[in-house]
This record gives structure tokens, C-alpha cells and sequence, in this order.
DNA sequence: GTAGGGATAATCT
DNA sequence: GATTATCCCTACG
């Protein structure tokens, strides 16, 4: 389970340093489908200070899962047709979260493939909006504590910085993202939504 | 393997 | 009315 440690550590981060330490971590899916996991190799960090942020502009109806405390999801629904990620990090009311971007497929690879439509493991959850296809990741779990079903967050392998490359966000342009290099990858990963 | 464009609707201006 | 933290399919090297 998830421990008061961990939570305490997403708390203690800023929005860089927790989309650090969150790769190798394990996020497990339960549904009355069956059950899947995989571990997450590529993030990207967002703040309320950073102009490409939901939050940037302060609380609205359909952020405000992003100021709740370290530990809890934040879903949206974006271009009509796809969900998105977050895990909520910081204090509670600063509005900082970090987007999953891409999975390694743990378990569960048949019903994962099921509900993408494709077989091959490279391709079930390498991209925000594929894995919350994958993991069955909708709108109601928006708010949700990563601490129990249907969705949890568990420590898993541990990297260190040598192991991560940074890069400019994927999808924000040039103004707000100017010269920030935001999202994480794990080096070497054959799972990432796009090759280094 | 890389590039371009269509799908599709909540959210915000 | 414009924008969007995306994906998939097609066409072309």
C-alpha cells in the first residue's frame, strides 16, 4: 500500500524534483475487467508559476483537483476524445502537478491490449492519452487518492538523476514553454511517447 | 521512419 | 468562436 512516506515526499517536492522521483514508480489499475500496472518512464511537470499550466490562471471548475494534497489524481478531458493523467504534488492550494506521459506495460497485458485495440507492447501505454486508455483512467477517478482501488501509486524502482534526461514539454509552444526543460524521461526506455 | 491532416467536444475568451 | 498537456491513418521516401 501507499505509504504516509510517500505522500510526505510528493509533498516536500517542487513540480521538477517530484516528476523526477515519480519515474520507476508503479501505478496499479483494478477494475471489475481484472487488474493491470505498469511502471511510468516519462512525465512532465506543471506549476501554477508556469504559463503552460492549467493552473496558471488560478482555480476553475475544472482544475481544482490540481490544489488538493500531494497523492491525489488529477483527470481532464481534452481534443474531444482523449483523458489525461496528473498526480497532484506540493502543498495543499498551490496547484503544482505532474503529467504521466508513459507507462512500461507491468501486467495485465491482455486486458490492456483489449482495450486499446492493438497488440503490440510498445504501443499500449506509451502516451498520456493511451495509458488512461489502457489503465481504464476516466473522468471520475478526477479527485481520486492514489492510495487504494480502483487506482493506486506505489513505489517501485528507484533511479537517480544519471538514469533521467530532461527535455523541452511536448504539445506547449514555444512562448510559455521558453527554454524550460520540463519533462523527464527515463535514458534508454523503449517506452517513451516519443524516442529521445 | 517521418510528415501532414482529420477527428471531436469541453473549456475558456 | 478559438484553443487544446492527443492519437491514428495515410502517403511518401
Amino acid at each position: 500500500m501507499y505509504s504516509d512516506n510517500l505522500i510526505e515526499k510528493l509533498t516536500s517536492l517542487n513540480a521538477v524534483d517530484a516528476a523526477k522521483f515519480l519515474i520507476g514508480c508503479e501505478l496499479i489499475s483494478f477494475t471489475s475487467e481484472g487488474g493491470c500496472s505498469g511502471m511510468i518512464v516519462e512525465t512532465e511537470a506543471y506549476d501554477m508559476r508556469d504559463k503552460a499550466s492549467h493552473s496558471f490562471k488560478g482555480m476553475t471548475v475544472r482544475n481544482s483537483a490540481m490544489f488538493g494534497p500531494a497523492g491525489t489524481a488529477y483527470v481532464y478531458f481534452t481534443y474531444g476524445m482523449h483523458f489525461c493523467m496528473n498526480i497532484v504534488v506540493g502543498k495543499e492550494g498551490f496547484g503544482a502537478a505532474v503529467l504521466i506521459r508513459a507507462l512500461e506495460p507491468l501486467t495485465g497485458l491482455e486486458l490492456m491490449s483489449k482495450r486499446r485495440n492493438v497488440s503490440n507492447k510498445h504501443n499500449l501505454a506509451s502516451g498520456p492519452a493511451k495509458l488512461t486508455q489502457a489503465l481504464y483512467i476516466t473522468r471520475p477517478l478526477n479527485g481520486h487518492r492514489l492510495n487504494g482501488p480502483p487506482l493506486i501509486l506505489k513505489r517501485g524502482t528507484k533511479f537517480n538523476d544519471v538514469d533521467l534526461v530532461l527535455t523541452k514539454r511536448i504539445g506547449i509552444s514555444e512562448k510559455k514553454d521558453f527554454g524550460l526543460k520540463r519533462r523527464v524521461c527515463l535514458k534508454g526506455s523503449e517506452f517513451l511517447s516519443r524516442p529521445l
